[in-house]
DNA sequence: CGTTAACCGAGACGGTACGTCGTGTCTTCAC
DNA sequence: GTGAAGACACGACGTACCGTCTCGGTTAACG
């Protein structure tokens, strides 16, 4: 289990002051046994006492940590979509290959391309798992959206360009490639869907040089 | 019932002489219950006695016919996902809009758009459905790539032009909009995101005048 | 087939002037499979396929001619509980041994014996198999009964003999033996239970007798 | 549950020390709902809901106990087939008084004699069930022959008396009168019972007293 | 001699019980 | 109080049987 996730807490505890103290390597141990028992098996044929032998736990050890095997799934889902950081690097095509790169690393990492499917599928019926999974491709999007509008300020690109269907292109072909192709996408791949992509908004001088 | 389902046969059967013959409006009133309890309470949540009193019909003759809940899903799933026709209207931006709207149409209609967040989830773990899903994916792709091919030789759009990521972005879009945003993409939206697209590739002079 | 059952019309129909006759052979048929295969695997464990594949028939035609297991079942039960005649031999053991040798047989003929254990069970939740029980027991009750008043009138036995107590014993020893013990009983075993339940009725001088 | 039955342990447990225990007292509520449902509905038609709704438990906690519906009926039937203390009064009346009473309490108590047709009918088909019967018959039995040996032995009765046939006719007629007449018989009749009986092996002394 | 109608085998159909298994709660002992 | 183990209520799954029905094909009696 060496890729361990890191994991905030999972509920939230005062101050446990009497009485043996909670085991928070376990904590990591279940959300790491989560992805994976899902992951392999999906969210239907995933089963809690198949995450609990995988992470050598007892089933009431995860019940104390979570209600259901729900939350333990939102759970598990909010830690390995974990935010990414905004780059500026002043490169228009640098910037926005770094934008949309966590969200091809996402579909590429292999313990979390295992949950997406699921995580797609249950975020559709639970408003809980939804808002976890909508947050974390909002905020991901945005910082895309920046770097395309940064662009655009800087006169890097035309005017006209709509920065949203840019980046819904870009991700849409990564995400697209992934899940209804089975495709995975490296980073060459990446660069060179970036580049195609700016021919659409490049100025003609660019455009005439990279042709 | 009015979007009934239109449904091959369920099971091989060369031409049963004795006995009873099976009811093939039963097979229709199955699938069409099958996606929208799917869809409804997703893959998990649905039950065959669900699908069965929503169809009218007994658990047995579910069983008969499928030999177990995933084998009706992927049955489901087939008949849902039928394939589409090519159209060649001689305009480049209407080949390639009507070789994208049935993908967006099969993320609009609601019984589909619904089933396909658990028919992805369930062809991650199950190479039938897997299958399933790749081979209509793979035609519909094919289509909208033949498009831009067909495009190319006509001289409408750079030589440059790689059709099928300029296909995969434009489909990818429509997917990223509808499983990771949660909106969905009407046909004026659709046509938007061709012209948009389109900017990449087109010759120069077209260019200008769209801008 | 060999030791097929006399079989009564299973179904009162009145005239049946047009179309095809039913197969009266497959009544007995029927009834011989229902009592094998009741035999075999008790009540419960008995099946309407297995019965009529026994027979050599379809499901439909056993329904076509008893609405339900339960009929069917008592049907063939009323078929092998046959009235017995009485004898009136002048010898009062003679007499009682005719009376007693029929409740013997029908515990002691391989069809009947496995029968019977069911027969008791449903009797007990069914009044309509209750009843045909109950007839054919008090009719060879009463026969073995009066062979014992003829003996009192005639002076054969004590005046304050109970002609019911003493039968009661007689046929409860043969069923207590062959239900509760396991045992069979032939015909020299009947012969020596009623010569020592003589004992207790008859006149003193044949007492010593017999000692 | 006042008429709760004493049961033994279900199944063969040593000592499990880890993990919650068993709940004993549903051990005795299922077997009591047993004997209550099936003396209600007859096996065929008892139910593990039914017996389960009555005992208030789950399904699953009776299948924890006895892997099928035969299993618990067997067990059931062991529960209440409960072997009976002998007597040893002195008067030859009252000890096979005693011996007897047994048996016709058995046939008497209401939910056993509901529970006996049943377990008549599947003894004829299960070895196991049969075992039990077989034992706890042969046990009573054994305590009634011993009874009519010691007063053979004492002299009070003939010395050709055959112990065996003397009993078979007092237990005989008890169950003939409740299996196949419908009769109960109660402690009155049961006395009258054995005085008949007694008749034929009595010293003729006795004998003319009781005249 | 052709019509007609019931028969027969086969098997689909709605319904229901069985026995298995998973979820989420609880109860025990050990630490 | 935490943790492992496992009992508990509940409910879905997939199988098997019951009693009903609907096919194609057969068989007598009627016209």
């Amino acid at each position: 289990m060496s890729g361990s996730v890191e994991t905030p807490l999972a509920v939230e505890r005062p101050t446990p002051r009497r009485g043996r103290p909670r085991d928070d390597r376990l904590d990591a141990a279940i959300v790491d046994a989560t992805v994976a028992e899902v992951g392999a098996k999906g969210w239907s044929g995933a089963t809690i006492e198949g995450i609990a032998a995988r992470a050598g736990v007892g089933r009431g050890t995860i019940y104390r940590r979570w209600p259901s095997k729900t939350d333990l799934f939102q759970y598990a889902a909010a830690a390995v979509t974990r935010p990414v950081q905004a780059s500026d690097s002043g490169s228009f095509v640098e910037d926005l290959f770094a934008a949309i790169l966590p969200i091809a690393d996402l579909l590429t990492r292999p313990e979390l391309a295992a949950l997406l499917p699921s995580l797609l599928a249950e975020a559709a019926n639970d408003p809980a798992i939804q808002q976890t999974l909508r947050a974390f491709v909002a905020q991901s999007r945005q910082q895309a959206i920046e770097a395309v509008e940064r662009a655009r300020r800087r006169g890097d690109i035309v005017q006209t360009t709509d920065a949203e269907t840019l980046v819904d292109m870009l991700a849409g072909a990564l995400v697209y490639r992934r899940l209804l192709l089975g495709e995975a996408t490296d980073a060459a791949a990446v660069r060179a869907l970036v580049r195609q992509a700016v021919q659409s908004c490049a100025m003609p001088t660019v455009t005439e040089e990279n042709s």
